[in-house]
DNA sequence: GATGTCGTCATTCTTTCGGGTGATTTTGCA
DNA sequence: TGCAAAATCACCCGAAAGAATGACGACATC
């Protein structure tokens, strides 16, 4: 967290001494002070929205409520085609048990779409070592030596749709 | 979201404004680019903290987890515990429109289940390559790149279990 | 007999996966 | 405020998967 801020502190030492340096070369030969103004500024804002993000990062409440919803299920009904008119809910106490984390489900249904390691990277915003590392402990976690395997385990024990 | 960054415009060119009026007045006179420079810096760069943050304020994420109960009505039909008592009937029509022939549905199924191509070998009396033939077109017939993806559309075309 | 489909197998090459290990950072909680 | 869990990332290496091609035999059909 603090981390974030030395890096401002220092980056921008640097930018302003570059800044400083190229002035006498180049903007204030050309007697344009406004270009150098706005050159900072926009380096300057960008770098200050990057660390608000920094800073402001994934920092959400999470309030949690567990709905239990009956669903009366006619005996003779077969299997709908689209097994999802409820909004399917992950057997949360299986999960528990395993020891599955929620980020290590939320890459493991991104597997079960058949994404590869890279794209699941991409969409999540990290890397993709990342993915491999949560996709190694999900498939430890499961007993599954392949992502199909662990996709198969993964809808048998009800954690993925 | 959007009024932020319209916001972060007009401010910030009424600084640039401000700054290079006062510029002319002040800061110039007294040989000081530099003292001008830091103060745009630290303005903008004040701005773009503000900026961020307001971007990304803390979300209240209100997270339901919906348990799905089933309660089976008490019907005259007996209820098949498990969904598939009929040993499922993969869609033979649509099968036939992509052209899927038996053998590689039959291939699909086992990757399905978790299976390395060499235990699909293993079991079917084959070799790994032929398997990977099987593989290989079943894929191209049903737009995958990756066994997952194969799976999912596979389950998603009714063709697997 | 020509044609076409299907299943089988091989080779080469590239990409992706997965295991193992270690490290740092962030976060939630006591 | 400190600790434990979780998340993030890196590196290496071997195995598996997949793409691209070519080939061959069985079988059916026309």
């Amino acid at each position: 967290m603090k981390r974030h801020v030395l890096i401002f502190g220092v980056v921008g030492g640097l930018l302003i001494a570059t800044l400083q340096y190229t002035e006498y070369r180049f903007v204030v030969i050309q007697h344009s002070v406004e270009l150098y103004g706005a050159l900072v500024a926009i380096l300057f804002a960008a770098f200050g929205i990057w660390l608000g993000l920094r800073l402001t990062r994934r920092r959400e409440i999470i309030r949690e409520t567990v709905v239990v919803k009956e669903v009366l299920v006619p005996a003779e009904a077969p299997a709908p085609i689209a097994p999802n008119m409820a909004p399917f809910a992950p057997n949360a106490a299986r999960q528990q048990t395993l020891g599955i984390t929620a980020r290590e489900l939320e890459i493991l249904t991104l597997v079960a779409r058949g994404l590869s390691n890279r794209e699941i990277a991409t969409q999540l915003f990290v890397s993709e070592n990342t993915v491999k590392t949560h996709c190694a402990r999900a498939f430890d976690k499961l007993g599954a030596a392949r992502r199909t395997q662990a996709v198969q385990r993964g809808k048998e024990l009800g954690l993925l749709p």
